[in-house]
DNA sequence: CGATTTTGACCAGCGC
DNA sequence: GCGCTGGTCAAAATCG
């Protein structure tokens, strides 16, 4: 629409200046010589009667051209006009959409409403582990409800929670005015630091990349390795706490294969938990500050959990892109502002605060932003995301071990190790992965050999709405073809995902259910707007009837960043798919890939 | 022999 | 200020 309108005034612009030429001519032409004029009139008698029109009244070729200006100019008008009148499709259409999109979301509390004693069954159920590591930590299990941990300790940090409950009424408003399933968050410190710190990074890429870096930096590591650069820097990193994103997943190894390279510097007994915590730092650069902590959990020792912090300051394996993926869209959940002003960013890797210190965009691990393109945001949709908010460092947890029990295309298996975790692999295959398509090994490291397994890293919670909607997008899309093809146009890829979704009831089946779970549950509520460029909202994006889902989805507002970024692997419910054409055009192979 | 792991010591932050 | 805890350091041991 746009276009068009520009071409049009393009045209029209060019006409007015065909006419000044013309004027022009007939200026010259009236300074002319006699000669000159008598000759013309000799040669065309009809020229002869416009010129002799001239010479009875010299201004009478000035006056055509002003009519001919004159009507340009109503040309201009008219298309103006008409430019005017699109807009106001646009607005009006956008206005409809908007107040489907609410009572869509209307509908689905209601029939939220309806069976609320089983979702906080199942909510608890699968949220217990989480809590009694983490007691401060609340649960954004999507499509579940959150329970806070009931300990005196916790009560006293309520106010840094997250949340996303089921069904509260006060989030209806937040709700209906944004049209966005936002993750909400009171006063989180979290997001409070970050989006300090990110304020601006939907608009500016590279401060972006620059505050990304800081968030991502480890406070008291960089005082003790970076004092040689600056005090400035150091006070800055000081005050900012680092983010985290934690993996809960099935593994037998000792450590999950990531596909990168870490050493282990050391291993302390937590306090709650019998199992050792190892400490790992990354190893391919000497000086990469990324660490990472492993350990069992204690009610489970089947269940790892694995904990990033920092970003890499090197290019990073294949291998090890996927992981980062991952954990960039987490980060990025916890990391960017959610704004009930911004629809259609919810889970934006874009805003993920992955900083690329280097130029090279292979980066893993933590630093997102490397491996998609930063001002590619991207949307991911993860089981069962957690956020804690410590005061120490906001952590994200991705509860990849959820119920064994489901089946289908989430199928895990617990008891064998067929079920792989590939992280070596391209973050297309990686979804197939965990979706147990396919069944890869992992890529192997010159010093982590094993073919780690990692089994049921995905939630399969069969009902799960948004897994559903995953399902569904996994069944349409077929994402070894994009694998294979990274060259392929992503708009195709796009379009055609977009083409399958939109179109097929299922998935909008699956959708709605998803939506129930979130939007329905109020999951737009706990969140407080933090900042104006926030992309933690759930967004239902326009269109491609694809709501909150927005897993192609993309934000122009949310082009800029860094934040890292993302890809994979991982499910986050809110962000399956919301397409904007416009945008999909730009994304780059490897988004494309991720998606 | 180099890289990694182990493990006790040390340090810093936080809560009381 | 003190103790607890998390996190890191670094020497020694181990591995390939």
């Amino acid at each position: 629409m746009e276009n068009s309108n520009n071409s049009d005034k393009s045209s029209v612009g060019v006409e007015v200046k065909e006419e000044k030429t013309t004027i022009s001519n007939g200026h010259d032409h009236e300074e002319g010589t006699s000669a000159e004029v008598n000759k013309a009139l000799n040669a065309d008698p009809s020229a002869k009667e416009t010129n002799t029109d001239q010479y009875s009244s010299p201004n009478s070729a000035l006056k055509n051209q002003e009519d001919q200006l004159k009507s340009a100019k109503a040309e201009m008008g008219e298309v103006r006009e008409e430019n005017e009148r699109l807009k106001l499709v646009l607005a009006r259409i956008m206005k409809e959409y908007q107040s489907l999109q609410l009572h869509f979301f209307d509908i689905l509390r209601q029939e939220e409403a309806k069976k609320p004693e089983n979702t906080t069954a199942e909510h608890h159920d699968n949220n217990t582990n989480q809590e009694n590591e983490e007691p401060e930590l609340v649960c954004l299990s999507l499509g579940k409800i959150s329970t806070a941990d009931k300990s005196k300790k916790d009560e006293k940090k309520t106010n840094n929670v997250v949340v996303i409950t089921n069904g509260r009424k006060d989030h209806n408003e937040e709700l209906n005015g944004g049209l966005e399933l936002g993750l909400g968050c009171r006063t989180s410190e979290i997001l409070k630091n970050n989006i300090s710190s990110s304020d601006n990074s939907f608009e500016e890429p590279n401060k972006e990349e620059e505050q990304t870096d800081q968030i991502w930096s480890s406070p008291s590591k960089i005082q003790k390795t970076t004092k040689s650069s600056g005090d400035d820097e150091v006070s800055q990193q000081t005050h900012m706490k680092k983010a985290r994103v934690s993996v809960r997943t099935r593994c037998d190894a000792p450590t999950m294969n990531d596909g990168c390279q870490w050493r282990k510097y050391g291993q302390k007994i937590a306090k709650g938990n019998p199992c050792p915590r190892a400490y790992y730092r990354c190893t391919v650069s000497p000086s990469c500050p990324v660490r990472k902590q492993v350990q069992r959990c204690a009610e489970d020792m089947s269940i790892l959990i694995t904990t990033y912090e920092g970003n890499h300051d090197h290019p990073l394996p294949i291998s090890a892109t996927a992981m980062a993926s991952t954990t960039s869209a987490a980060v990025s959940m916890l990391q960017s502002p959610s704004s009930s002003s911004q629809p259609g960013s919810f889970m934006n890797t874009a805003t993920a605060p992955m900083s690329t210190s280097t130029p090279n965009n292979n980066l893993h691990g933590l630093n997102f932003s490397s491996f998609h393109n930063p001002r590619l945001p991207q949307n991911f949709y993860f089981p069962n995301t957690s956020i804690s908010t410590s005061s120490s460092h906001p952590t994200i947890t991705l509860d990849l071990t959820s119920n064994p029990s489901s089946s289908s295309h989430f199928g895990r298996s617990y008891n064998s190790s067929s079920t792989c975790l590939n992280f070596s692999s391209s973050s297309a295959s990686s979804w197939n992965n965990y979706n147990g398509f396919n069944s890869v090994s992992y890529g192997t490291t010159p010093y982590q050999s094993r073919n780690y397994q990692a089994s049921g890293l995905l939630n399969n919670n069969g009902k799960r709405p948004f897994q559903e909607a995953y399902n569904y997008m996994n069944n349409n899309i077929n994402y070894q073809n994009i694998n294979a093809s990274k060259q392929q146009s992503l708009t195709e890829t796009i379009a055609a995902a977009t083409k399958a979704i939109a179109s097929n009831p299922k998935f909008q089946t699956a959708l709605a259910a998803a939506l129930t779970s979130v939007v329905g549950n109020g999951g737009s509520g706990a969140r407080e707007n933090q900042s104006a460029g926030g992309t933690e909202s759930l967004t239902v994006k326009n269109g491609i009837g694809c709501g909150p889902t927005s897993f192609l989805n993309r934000s122009s507002s949310l082009n800029s960043q860094q934040l890292p970024q993302g890809a994979n692997l991982g499910l986050l419910p809110q962000t399956l798919l919301s397409l904007s054409a416009s945008k999909s055009a730009t994304l780059s192979p490897a988004e494309n890939m991720d998606h």
